[in-house]
DNA sequence: GGTAATTGTTTGACATATCAAACAGAACAG
DNA sequence: CTGTTCTGTTTGATATGTCAAACAATTACC
């Protein structure tokens, strides 16, 4: 009956899941850390917007500040984004190799995706992918 | 780059998505017409947030409204809800019984993500199962 | 028919997510 | 140094989605 209500539980909105990779995948090739201009230009948004998320993700322990204006993932913020991509790897390649579904659809819906579906399943996916690619080509 | 963007532009956000699904199941009997104050018991929400929802589901035709303050889905209402719930049962079903999550999972899961797959993706998924389920218990 | 309950709407509040624009401070160019 | 550009923040706006509470209108009860 409130199952549907279940979507507010979620521990991180779309928006923040990506503002969160963006800070991992700039940060990559410097220590981690990232400048609010870059990640604002990675997610097509303006660098206000994401001064303000950036703000609650702070509060919220996931995004940790540095001395020159630069910003890194915590710990919890590093679990949190590579679940997620570890995730979305699955489910794209699941559209991709079995359903046959285009790169182009595989890519968008798993980017949906991702950050919703539960670990469990995203484990159980995981799993039988990888039985069923063993079971493809013997 | 901005592929995450496209979440946005999804047609349904998942709170119109349930009261569309909560229209349609509370009209059943009723020749289609429901009362806000079930929609709002049916998603446990109060009688206020669905009067303003459904404000911008009329805007844009996808409730229609009738004499005694009941509202109905338009058949463009009817579309998105038949698609959806079709994308639900298929999601659902994938999950039961091909990787074996728990039906609660699955419905919480499920439930989720039911609204945003693409039409196409949903197709294959529901033309894969049917092969599987044949494949299965020959 | 008159009181009481129910119903649907509105209002004011809050949270999230976004923008444009203004701003202050830092970095850079000369 | 000085003026310009770049950076990050803040502010005021908009949009969605929610609540509680007040309200008006309808329905129900007896």
């Amino acid at each position: 009956m409130e199952t549907w209500k279940q979507f507010e539980a979620n521990r991180l909105t779309h928006s923040a899941a990506h503002h969160l990779r963006a800070i991992q995948e700039l940060g990559a090739k410097y220590g981690g850390w990232a400048r609010v201009t870059d990640i604002a230009r990675d997610l097509g948004v303006t660098r206000g917007t994401v001064s303000i998320n950036l703000r609650s993700l702070k509060k919220r322990g996931l995004v940790l500040t540095g001395e020159s204006r630069m910003v890194k993932l915590s710990p919890r913020g590093q679990a949190l984004v590579r679940d997620i991509r570890a995730k979305k790897t699955v489910i794209k390649s699941f559209l991709t190799t079995v359903l046959g579904v285009g790169e182009r659809y595989a890519e968008v819906d798993s980017c949906k995706i991702e950050h919703l579906l539960s670990q469990r399943t995203g484990l159980r996916l995981a799993r039988w992918l990888e039985q069923f690619q063993h079971g493809q080509k013997p």
